[in-house]
DNA sequence: AAGTCTTCCAACCGCATGGGA
DNA sequence: GTCCCATGCGGTTGGAAGACT
């Protein structure tokens, strides 16, 4: 007898989700809580298993995400947890407040293991790697099956140069991954340039604001303000649901130096709530 | 300009875990 | 102790978008 899935996946939609999609999610959460994700998609007017629910509101719609890259810091932070607690990115997501596992997991994947590897430096072991052992080469997607790869990488491609001199005592080596740690590659952002989309200039098709902190930010626009005074409306609106930081203390100001505007100016803008 | 390749990340899948019956 | 269910977690994939040829 085997497991029975999760949900009944017949005429479940899958895929991207659309804005419509994202304001009934948000619109039940706040009135209702967090309870019995499997009840959600059906008491929400979803078409979605309880599972797709729960994933998009805890990596996406969560009002207490932070947005963007990660900071030099928070790079810091994850390749200090990952060296401690390995692929264990919920536990290491949860030192770092406003980020999720998913987030932590891509961010890990695509820029820290490949700075890494440029340093000559295990991602896995934190160790330094043997200089006859090529597997920090930058690999180009290995992993991918995408096929289109019409010819395997060549064999003998000559060794890169290791970016640093790397220590081989076996010592402590996050101190020289802080000291050596090249950011060059990966823009970092304040959190005051954080921004989220206008709803302007979303497509409300098919939702991929999310890749809004990669664009350019001529189609960006902040209003850290209205965020406040949303989040301000919000909590009054919803009092049973726990807000972030802010509303617990009523210091509506911190707001305005916080990520969390861009949270609430990506939820009034996309949602029109009140 | 068009086709191909590469990168990135949201979302999915399946197993693990925990709690209640 | 066992089974079932709901949720958590980590690995993997699809596909859009940008880079390259």
């Amino acid at each position: 007898m085997g497991r029975q899935p999760c949900c009944d996946k017949v005429g479940l939609k899958k895929g991207p989700w659309t804005a419509e999609e994202d304001q009934k999610l948000i619109s039940f959460i706040l009135n209702n809580g967090q309870c019995c994700w499997r009840a959600v998609p059906k008491l929400a007017g979803l078409l979605r298993c309880g599972k797709s629910c729960r994933l998009r509101w805890t990596n996406y719609l969560r009002p207490d995400l932070k947005r963007g890259l990660l900071s030099e810091y928070e790079e810091k932070m994850v390749i200090d947890l990952h060296s401690q607690l390995g692929n264990r990115w919920s536990k290491i997501a949860s030192h770092l407040p406003g980020r999720t596992d998913n987030e932590i997991k891509n961010h890990w994947n695509t820029h820290i293991k490949k700075k890494l590897r440029k340093m000559a430096i295990d991602p896995q072991t934190h160790k330094p790697i043997s200089p006859t052992d090529d597997t920090h080469l930058p690999q180009k997607d290995q992993n991918r099956r995408k096929s289109q790869r019409k010819q395997p990488p060549p064999q003998s491609s000559p060794p890169k140069e290791p970016k640093f001199e790397v220590a081989s005592n076996g010592t402590n080596m996050m101190d020289f991954i802080i000291d050596g740690f090249c950011t060059e590659e990966v823009p970092l952002i304040e959190p005051h340039e954080i921004l989220v989309p206008c709803a302007s200039s979303s497509s409300a098709a098919t939702t991929s604001y999310s890749s809004s902190t990669s664009t350019s930010t001529s189609s960006l626009c902040s209003n850290s303000e209205s965020a406040a005074n949303l989040l301000q409306d919000l909590a009054n609106e919803f009092p049973e649901f726990e807000w972030p930081n802010i509303c617990e203390n009523g210091i509506v100001e911190e707001l305005l130096e916080d990520d969390f505007g861009s949270t609430w100016d990506f939820v009034a803008n996309n949602y029109g709530f009140l």
